[in-house]
DNA sequence: AAGCTCTGATTAAACGATTAATCAGAGCGC
DNA sequence: GCGCTCTGATTAATCGTTTAATCAGAGCTT
């Protein structure tokens, strides 16, 4: 019905109404200055004949195409979902598109990725970076989503504190043995959610860290993570550093008769779609996207306005690090009683 | 550092090198009439300044933006990431972008949505529709993504085929009660899903059909599914319609100590990114997401080149199903030697 | 009454690309 | 030499919006 480019345009609500389109455009825009009633009329008048502004005739004029760049490295990810959506919510709310664009877990095309964009005329983008990519030189005011601890960060979940949580709901339920189990040594978020867990530890617990890229490297994708055996050394809690893997150490762990949470607990990150739904449920730590998204666009929007000139610039936020939220599910349970079934009894203390 | 604003513009092109615009858009654009040898050097002296076209002043002119809309009403479906991908990368490689847009699983914010996209000016767009929604009246070429079996599909997995694909699997495995278990029965996915298997099964076989969503509204969100009765109850394979059920599923009988596949087999549709790395790893059937975004977006890009007046159409696609591809992994298995650890012998035939 | 300010509106020039229409000149036939 | 075609280029209009500059007139001061 009210087709951008068949429907009214400014000059024939201005010839309609016998008034110049300087005028209609002022006030339909609230800039300028027209009478009060004229105002009125032709508000209504517009708004009777559909009149949607033209998004090319405005960009070509203004220099500003009132859109953001989504850009995601790694759009496998399965937090995907809900940042697009997060960040969809917050840029439509602000009057902006979002254009998305993915390298396809490449780490060269990401630069393509952010030139194509460039190319397009977004106005700034919100990037989730790939591990520790810099991002260089975009012609644009950029936020970027990785984790507080990086420099160049605009605005993330504080993953060190998410980790903490973990560890204090662990030390709380009385495990002193905690194995982390992350999939990328190089992931910056995973390296904080890691450090934020041993950080949050008290002083008589002990942890190690498995990662399943360097398990992986030898023994092929998708193979066994072992931890029947470490429940043998005496790990009672395994703190995955996001939910794939939790929900990995979890079927491994009930494949081979292991009760959670009776024997052993199992924690994750992100609460992704399959969290709540798996038997027992996990027990995981949330992001509060729709804040951080919310604070990179406005952030995002505020540096677009303020530069009328159209340069690279990383833009930074009142607030940094939004905390996340510990969801405590049937996955993590209380160690020691409830350890019975196992085979290997030494690691009782 | 190539800007489309800051950066240089055909007539800076054209007055350094003393020729008019029109001849370097001819020479870019390979239109009209311009000499070999003036093409070259406008084209090399294009390309040594950077020279980015703008989409604005292109746009503004010829009526058409040069980015497609996607429109996903469930975004938090696990398929997305898949989806948006394979959109993305289509059209990306036609020339196009692609702007999403989401109506947070609230149906009337479809309309909503899709009249958000337009006023962007899309030239057309990509729906994947919520449930059996009809699109009624967009005012741009839409491809619409569902199931072969709804009227107005343009393009999309054959769900029916891949049903029968998992049906002689087990079939094939010595299966012959099986439950199917949906999330969701008004959803014609789903509905396509579930009958192919039926038709697929051998006349000896017999399926009865588990629906998650008419169960939790009696017992509540995240609530049991009861299958260790049904495994009582003669059941030995368990054909989810997607992943996510199959994982819900997996985990529920592990937790009641039922082996995966010695005792039962699970199954899945949609190959999500678990699947492969749960223990056991997931048989499931795969849907061609690159063919199905290739095929669709390439019939609308048809579309949209063949008709100059921008007016809504439904797609129509050369292709209209692609064909699913089984996954066989770790849990589907032979059915009857190995059902020992059963509680209830009498469904051993 | 001349000069001033203030209001409410118009004029016209961009923004950057595309493209139909035009034009200058060369080559060529008659 | 006139007219014709063909090539290679230019001219100029156009898309729809924004906005600086201008302008006409009313009201007010001195």
């Amino acid at each position: 019905m009210a087709s951008s480019r068949s429907g009214p345009n400014l000059s024939r609500i201005a010839t309609s109404l016998g008034v110049s389109v300087a005028t209609v455009s002022n006030a339909l825009s609230g800039k300028g200055r027209v009478s009060g009633q004229l105002v009125e009329r032709i508000r209504e008048h517009a708004a009777e004949l559909g009149y949607v502004p033209s998004q090319a005739g405005r960009a070509l004029r203004t220099g500003r195409s009132g859109v953001l760049g989504l850009v995601l490295p790694d759009i496998a990810n399965p937090l995907f979902p809900k940042i697009a959506q997060a960040i969809e919510f917050a840029a439509s709310a602000a009057g902006y598109g979002v254009l998305i664009a993915d390298s396809r877990g490449n780490v060269a095309a990401q630069t393509e990725a952010i030139n194509r964009l460039v190319e397009r005329g977004v106005d700034g983008m919100v990037v989730i970076p790939r591990r520790a990519t810099r991002i260089s030189s975009a012609a644009c005011p950029v936020a970027i989503i990785d984790t507080p601890s990086t420099s160049g960060n605009t605005v993330a979940a504080d993953h060190w504190q998410g980790g903490c949580e973990i560890a204090g709901h662990l030390a709380g339920l009385g495990h002193r043995r905690i194995l982390i189990i992350g999939n990328n040594q190089e992931s910056s978020v995973q390296n904080d959610r890691a450090d934020g867990i041993r950080s949050g530890m008290r002083p008589d617990m002990h942890a190690e860290t498995l990662w399943i890229d360097r398990l992986e490297q030898d023994s092929g994708s998708g193979c066994s993570l072992g931890l029947p055996e470490k429940v043998g050394q005496g790990f009672t809690a395994f703190a995955a550093l996001s939910d794939l893997q939790a929900l990995r150490a979890l079927t491994e762990l009930q494949q081979a008769g292991i009760n959670i949470p009776a024997d052993v607990s199992v924690t994750g990150f992100d609460d992704l779609i399959w969290s709540p739904v798996v038997t027992p449920s996990l027990t995981t730590v949330r992001m509060d996207m729709d804040a951080i998204a919310g604070i990179a666009v406005s952030a995002l929007v505020d540096t677009i306005r303020a530069s009328s000139i159209r340069q690279s610039m990383l833009v930074t936020a009142a607030m940094d690090r939004v905390p996340m939220q510990l969801i405590v599910r049937q996955s993590s349970g209380p160690c020691g009683p409830g350890t019975k079934n196992l085979r290997d009894g030494e690691h009782v203390r």
